[in-house]
DNA sequence: TGGGTCATGTCAGCGCCCGACATCGCACCC
DNA sequence: GGGTGCGATGTCGGGCGCTGACATGACCCA
């Protein structure tokens, strides 16, 4: 994985053989592809726990919390673990903007976090269409909230971005019709 | 396009060769490849089309509504020029819907839909942050209206599950806090 | 000492995708 | 009418992503 970062970053993702990121790790090109599904997958590791992380909190939000409200403080805990590691989501968030089929796979991950967000909001008794929509817009905010998060100074917090988009998406909606 | 709408009905998207689609078509596989930029792109050819059409709607809207409906009256228009052809909507969403990379393609169209939607609001005048969390809600809405809409019966419009989940979404945010 | 298991290496091969060049039909125009 | 250019297509070769099958070797355990 941080051979990958290297050269990804050095000299780009395409530029960068599957071969090259293993000979750096020091093994063949076959087993990195026995821990890794394809070349992409190399920059996804931590999306595992990230789901399970807002799948638990999620499920252990305390009830009669608005469904919208369960999914951002997930969200804004997640962003709380990820806010030690604001450097290295830097050059992350860097070479995944520069490639068009990274950012692809990035927003396969969001999508299976929002369907898991979806699962878990179902499962406490929210009616299907509504765990959906929530989970939708908790992803929203949190993807958005991330951008924001990557592209501002170290003084501002992930945790202060997503509360702002929040806000913002409050806004837009009651402002409707 | 059409060979390859078959073909991957038949026997799924992976089990099917590039080549074979071209063959299929009267061509060669090369010249495959020069109309589409991989494999995945022939069943998005439409994305285009529908990029444009809700950008000019945005665009094109009447002055002081509300930037979240003026995203979500530009999908509902797209949604009514989708009617039509909700039998090709349905087989499509299965063939895509069985494979995760086509799936992952779906999720990048769809994000470029809110990121141009997001750039035609900015246009208006809507702030940046404004315009943003309004696209990505309209997307949203459009996004599961969509699934909703090739999952229900052919009495239910897709306009008619836009607005539901418009309204769901509206209540969600009410509610929150 | 022998056997079992697990990680890794080796090798061959398929399919995706591309660059470079050849071919061919077709409009245009002197 | 015969060049002439151009756009679409075919042909060829090849790199790279990714996989199945088998071999090797380290380690643990009886």
């Amino acid at each position: 994985m941080q051979s990958a970062l290297e050269l990804f970053t050095e000299r780009g993702f395409e530029q960068t053989t599957a071969l090259e990121v293993a000979q750096r790790a020091g093994v063949t090109e076959r087993t990195f592809f026995r821990y890794f599904s394809d070349k992409r997958e190399v920059l996804f590791e931590g999306s595992g726990e990230l789901l399970s992380g807002v799948v638990g909190a999620i499920t252990g939000a305390p009830v009669n919390m608005a469904p919208i409200d369960i999914v951002t403080a997930a969200m804004q805990e997640a962003a709380e673990r990820m806010e030690p590691n604001r450097p290295y989501s830097i050059q992350r968030a860097a070479v995944v903007a520069a490639n068009a089929s990274l950012h692809e796979r990035e927003l396969l991950k969001l999508d299976a976090l929002s369907a898991a967000a979806a699962h878990a909001l179902h499962g406490r008794g929210v009616p299907e269409l509504a765990a959906t929509m929530a989970a939708e817009s908790g992803v929203s905010v949190f993807k958005v909230g991330f951008d924001t998060w990557v592209g501002a100074g170290p003084e501002v917090t992930f945790a202060q971005c997503i509360h702002a988009c929040l806000d913002e998406l409050k806004g837009l909606t009651a402002a409707a019709q």
